[in-house]
DNA sequence: AAAAAAGATTGACAGTTATCAATGTAATGC
DNA sequence: GCATTACATTGATAACTGTCAATCTTTTTT
């Protein structure tokens, strides 16, 4: 997974509406109507984070009838937190250079 | 850490400069002149970047003279893991109440 | 004190984004 | 066939964002 890939998914985060999303879909797959009855947006600002969640990959959405099922990529997600577990605070070798 | 925190540092990571700075930093600290020989931006862009960087608690800074030296804030990245490694794709019990 | 170096701040601008109302589409029920 | 339901698309708009040039502040050097 390339920094671009992440950088897109962390972008699709950034709104606060879909992180709630996401951590909804943690529990589970959800179809759009549930997810619409706990936030204060309209049907169409819904079906626009969605779209964008599926865009960068970590959303996955199941067609069944007049509905729509949306999950988490178990793929995608994998790779976003090995991403982030690969970041670390802890310094290499020497300084940084600067004197 | 609360979903606003998290969403606050994914949008920080959601441009695609940050989120690269953010790698140069899992190395170590790095001085503001030691990333910008690293990127085609303005100082002054870079600047910003790291001001937004710092405002999300995920980056440190600590200036010492004439220098800006940036780290990585091991407490928050610890919380940021944290929150990434509690979601998950699993099912949690029951379908999602839509038939 | 004057010059230089490192970095922050300000102001401006083009591009992007979140949101909604209105409308479209596809499947289901009467 | 017609109404309903679930969801997507379009178009518009106000707010936000990344970027740069110009300028300011602070520290070091001569």
């Amino acid at each position: 997974m390339s920094s671009m890939d992440v950088a897109l998914i962390c972008k699709a985060l950034g709104d606060s509406n879909r992180l709630q999303i996401i951590q909804m879909l943690s529990g589970g797959e959800k179809c759009a109507c549930k997810l619409l009855e706990r936030f204060e947006i309209t049907q169409p600002t819904l079906s626009h984070h969605m779209k964008i969640l599926c865009e960068c990959g970590l959303v996955e959405v199941r067609r069944e009838g007049r509905w729509s099922h949306y999950s988490l990529s178990g793929e995608t997600l994998g790779e976003l937190k090995c991403f982030f577990e690969g970041l670390s605070c802890e310094q290499e070798k020497g300084g940084d250079g600067c004197l």
